[in-house]
DNA sequence: TGTTAGCACTCCAAAAGAGTGAGTGCTAAA
DNA sequence: TTTAGCACTCACTCTTTTGGAGTGCTAACA
């Protein structure tokens, strides 16, 4: 168990190095204010901390850096929840404030000031499509064969889809089809689309459709399309602001990891309620072993439909990172239930 | 004017030094086979090169490194016109084969594509919105006074804008109003609808919409919409693999540059016909000067609407590159022309 | 007259050495 | 239990040394 002047001590230690990221010395530490013990007795408490495991040393005579486990214990025990700035929320209710038109617009923005705020950068998920339904299917002929289709979902996104029309099939009937797919699909959850056509629709079309093959494979065509979450970054290269990444060596691997979906998916997966920090060597992707994530949840209808994160390094402003991710993540919940 | 052999000696140096990016000395020369004079005579030649302007020393004693007025030369006298490698051929066929189904996803993927061949980050420009012309507009309700607004354009692109819907117009009226609409706008281009707008419908919604003022406000606030060029990148981190930038500041200065989309403008604004070549200090922007930067044109119905660059170290694969973008710009120009 | 071998010279880059300072651990006294 | 004091460690910085790649110039050669 952690003694009040340990937790003190390395609560003292962790602001610093976060602040300055510089090996933090028994004599720095002594100097503050605040501070009424000798820098000796602040080396035997220091050595002992070490002992736990809670912080580390670059070589022998260096000062120390706070280790993962201190960071998790610094998360975990020492973060007062702390009250925004009145800078940052400024800059939340302007960001909200803003009638943004386009849903796209809302994460791009978002993210883009997100880590603006920060100097991290930030990957926001859209919905996901379990929870929204579809709302309207359109086809608009752009001469010839060609034609767009048009997707909206119950959350304002628009989908759109370039097809070729099927020869066989008189444009009478394909209005008649799209009619067919606006009654029975609107407000099927987008996951279920495909099963919904595959079981109910092919019968009604075989009553009303007269070349009803070739529309079931028209239809599918249509359907083939990637209802895979949407990722939105924010400041990709903010990394290069920060002093553990002077190395373009280590930019370079994480910034080729984040181009992978798959790695995205595998970091923002979890889709637990609130707020999840992973430090470092928790972290499932080894790419970003030497970085922070902190990520939160925002929701509709009462249930997690996306995520909102920000990946930094190790070293992060856990307090102020908290607080922002909390606040905004909020502010998206209300937007969606408020909008739609 | 350049002897026969200071222009082969020149090609070999330049074409050295693209490849292994260190100063090329007399004797690394020397020693090719196709070469059959001494060291020493090379490195007269090189002198007088250098006294002209082509080459530069880094110090003293280094080896010789291409000057921009060097690049400039050869890319404008010793450039032969490159067959593109089969490899490469292999590659651009297999993304114009794939059936792209979203405009969109073809600018993405073209460019993605075009910096993994190319190991450069590449911009592409989407068709300029004087060329293109309205084909469809929608309002789809969402529920509330909420809507979605959607356009689609000759060349297919789909736009959509969120709207609240204005409490004073009955819902057939704006029915009625998105038909007068359609009527009016189809095939006008979209630099061009504001006026047609302002000129002519106005007097059309007085006769037939009872609220016209209101209308006039709400259609006012779907045309708000930013018709500006769409900017595609791909491999924007692709520098960190150059050499030239393994300083991070450099990199950061041209990334945040390269953010700012009035620099992008300045960049590619210049749509010449054919493929421009800018070497270095003949950039417009700061930011790029030690930059190379080459852009293709892409057209429609023989006018150019838009442009697919690379940006990378003034030492470039100028050769292949060239060959490549050529290629994928005529690809585009089919493309286009044959859908639309 | 153009080409080449040879040599002195230059300068970078990497290695080796010396000095500095921030930091530690340990001991002994308060 | 706390603190002062001291020897020791190790990263940094600054200099110095050394090696090598390259140049320019000169003189000899075909």
């Amino acid at each position: 168990m952690l003694s009040e002047r340990q937790l003190f001590i390395l609560q003292v230690l962790i602001d610093d190095y976060i602040q300055h990221v510089e090996p933090v010395g028994s004599r720095t530490i002594s100097k503050r204010e605040d501070v009424h013990f000798s820098s000796a007795t602040i080396r035997n408490e220091l050595a002992d901390l070490e002992d736990m495991g809670y912080l580390e040393k670059t070589h022998t005579s260096s000062g120390r850096v706070p280790s993962e486990k201190g960071y998790r214990f610094y998360v975990d025990h020492l973060l007062s929840p702390t009250i925004l700035s009145t800078a940052d929320i400024y800059n939340i209710q302007e960001l909200f404030n803003e009638k943004l038109a386009e849903t796209e617009r809302i994460f791009e923005q978002s993210a883009k000031i997100l880590s603006e705020l920060t100097n991290y950068t930030s990957i926001i998920l859209g919905p996901e499509a379990l929870e929204t339904t579809l709302k309207h299917i359109q086809l608009i002929p752009l001469g010839g064969q060609q034609a767009v289709a048009i997707f909206v979902t119950s959350t304002g996104q628009v989908e759109n889809r370039h097809v070729t029309l099927p020869g066989g099939i008189a444009p009478e009937e394909i209005e008649a089809l799209v009619n067919i797919l606006n009654e029975n699909l609107t407000g099927v959850p987008l996951a279920e689309l495909h099963q919904k056509i595959r079981d109910e629709l092919n019968l009604v079309f075989r009553k009303h459709i007269n070349n009803h093959q070739q529309a079931s494979m028209f239809i599918d065509d249509i359907f083939k399309w990637s209802n895979k979450d949407k990722i939105f970054f924010g400041g990709k290269t903010k990394m290069l602001y920060q002093p553990e990444f002077r190395d373009v060596e280590k930019v370079r691997i994480l910034l080729d990891a984040l181009e992978e979906k798959t790695v995205i998916e595998q970091l923002l997966s979890a889709n637990n309620e609130g707020i999840t920090v992973t430090i470092g060597q928790e972290n499932q992707v080894e790419a970003v072993r030497n970085c922070s994530l902190i990520k939160a949840s925002y929701s509709f209808h009462g249930k997690h439909i996306g995520t909102i994160s920000l990946i930094g390094p190790t070293r992060m402003e856990y307090k102020r990172v908290i607080g922002l991710l909390d606040t905004i993540s909020k502010e998206f919940t209300n937007l969606f239930n408020a909008r739609y």
